[in-house]
DNA sequence: CACAATATGTTGCCTATGCAACTTCCCTCT
DNA sequence: AGAGGGAAGTTGCATAGGCAACATATTGTG
């Protein structure tokens, strides 16, 4: 449809991302139209649709650089899937949760299944490329790493889902605690 | 040229005068190329030349726009020319010529001419709208109006260069308290 | 000085954006 | 049920911006 590489292009869309963040914050998903976002952005309501579907497809990929902006270099580099790579994936997931439940006031069940979904696909596409690098899984055909790794992802967000329920939100220290030993002693990983 | 209304048209100038203005205090003036305006507004550099004719014409619309930006409210709807809006413009001018001179690098000759000139213009116009307004000059014809302001703006204007010379910057009290008794008495205005 | 490199402007063509008008859909109110 | 209103999408046309190529300064360097 339109060149993903003219500055233009790239510009409008970095202007619809940054004036849905903030109307994300501001009034919540359910309360956002097409309108307000092409205000917010400078841009006209026809341009919108020149780049996104709808405001789902936004959110989708919103959500997507969101996760990407969070992960640590040491995570995306890991040529290993240890203890302290585990945790900073246990970490950065819960934060993350916590941000979009909370700042971003989730206030609708497909908002909320779609960043949820989002999530676990990030999670499992970044353990998964950790795992092809290693020999964690030496000679492992492609099938079982790829389900350890969509395992473990589901487990981590599980874990950290539940936490933010709980409402101990300022201890993920024992989130990690006890997340960690499950993931690793799971993949066969413990350390002795 | 370009239709100044349009959306695309108001973006496009407001990326320019923010480059512009990041640029000024990164490498001053001088060392600014079209080039390095147009990448950091990131548009391209044909697109510069339609909207300014070059760099000095940006400077021009950037230095008004600053002046516009620092002009107190009060000193706007001021309906008299009393000490306390004096105080202000003198204050004001000499905080603004601390910033050109100071944080945007003033670096060449062409550009300190045409901000002190546009420094004394628009404090002439303001101070002109001002003793419009008001029946300072009651009665007063438009020339002699029109002189006063020019010579006011051009005496505030000089005593705030000569503080900024003398390196007292740090005592903008010292030049208000010698430089309004001057205007005002200038003017006939001195209290009782 | 001469020669290369870089900056300044300009132009024609193509693409993305703005705009207005329209249809469709959904919600609300009576 | 039906009438109004607002949001969602769509479309054709006008205009601003991107790009590449060019000619012309200006600058810097041996």
């Amino acid at each position: 449809m339109v060149n993903q590489e003219d500055p233009r292009v790239l510009r409008t869309r970095q202007l619809i991302r940054t004036a849905f963040r903030d109307l994300l914050q501001r009034k919540g998903f359910d309360a956002i139209t097409i309108k307000d976002i092409a205000q917010e952005a400078t841009i006209n309501r026809a341009t919108f649709y020149a780049h996104f579907e709808d405001k789902y497809a936004l959110l989708d990929e919103v959500t997507e650089q969101a996760f990407h902006e969070r992960i640590p270099e040491q995570v995306v580099n890991a040529e290993e899937f240890t203890n302290d790579i585990c945790d900073q994936l246990i970490i950065m997931t819960h934060q993350y949760i916590i941000d979009f439940y909370q700042i971003c006031r989730i206030d609708s069940n497909p908002m909320a299944k779609l960043v949820d979904d989002k999530i676990k696909k990030m999670l499992q596409q970044t353990i998964e490329s950790i795992f092809m690098k290693g020999d964690t899984c030496h000679g492992a055909d492609i099938h079982h790493i790829k389900i350890m790794a969509a395992m473990t992802g589901s487990a981590i967000y599980g874990a950290a889902h539940y936490w933010l329920n709980a409402g101990e939100n300022n201890r993920p220290d024992v989130l990690v605690d006890v997340a960690r030993p499950y993931v690793m002693k799971g993949l066969g990983l413990e350390n002795p």
